[in-house]
DNA sequence: TATTGTTATACTCTATAACTATA
DNA sequence: TATAGTTATAGAGTATAACAATA
């Protein structure tokens, strides 16, 4: 065991999102609830979008979400709605309970990544933090360039 | 569209893990294989554990780590191998073609990861790498602590 | 005809419980 | 008896293909 000290970048970062991706499925668990449906969830947050809508943001099958949103709304999660203007189409609500829930798992999963950072001085929780927040944003640049292009 | 320019310190790291967590995913994908294969083969490159060991190591119950080598093992990628000291137990080694898949797509893992560094600027880079690595430390030393005092 | 969504089917991953074979 | 591992079974998550209803 020793030797987080001779980490390179890509580990670096790897474990980093390991660890995170670990605490956020601890909280999800502990509620039930898998990576999936709070990714669901979270998107439900303040939308309300068609099937189609969801499966395109989650990049999943049409048959995956039906799946997905079976599950939640058995568990009263979620509710499907006739979409008004066109009677193929359905509409996906968080309910409250699900809203509830959600918010729940949030409040844990803040609380842990706060501590996480806790562990770490100011100045490198900051460096970490800018770091992260540019890399993201460079990546959405990049992606949208791409969209652009293609 | 806009703003990532607003994240809290825990968005900002939750969206990195799931970007980082994707771009591992999407490269497994690529050669056929799960994050769970993928953490199997790892595990695998330097070790040669018993079934037993490996539920341990990856938190999964045996019964889950059988399916796991069985599938791992109909694709080649590694063999069981009866343990010279106690007749009830197995050992797993990674084969040739297993090693030279997990390299491939590590390959393509670093140079993902690479690339969206490349995306910021070298101070930015090491912010962020630092702060990680520190992180992870920290995370290691209050598991250690918490492993002595349990 | 094209699109929206569901269903049937299949495979991976995970867990619990029951089992076999050693120790 | 206790431990190492497998098997049977069940449920979530995912995809492909076939289908129904609507556009």
């Amino acid at each position: 065991m020793t030797s987080d000290d001779t980490l390179s970048p890509v580990d670096a970062l790897a474990q980093l999102a390991f660890l995170v991706h670990g605490v956020l499925e601890r909280r999800a668990t502990e509620a039930d609830l898998s990576i999936s449906q709070m990714r669901l969830l979270g998107i439900l947050r303040d939308r309300e979008p068609t099937m189609n809508e969801l499966g395109a943001r989650m990049v999943l099958d049409k048959s995956s979400i039906s799946g997905l949103v079976d599950r939640a709304e058995r568990r009263g999660l979620v509710v499907r709605v006739p979409s008004s203007t066109d009677r193929r189409s359905v509409r996906v609500r968080m309910t409250d309970a699900g809203r509830e829930l959600t918010h729940r798992v949030e409040r844990g999963f803040d609380a842990d990544v706060l501590a996480l950072l806790a562990g770490i001085s100011p100045a490198q929780q900051s460096a970490l933090v800018s770091g992260a927040t540019a890399l993201i944003s460079a990546e959405a640049r990049a992606r949208a360039a791409l969209a652009d292009a293609g």
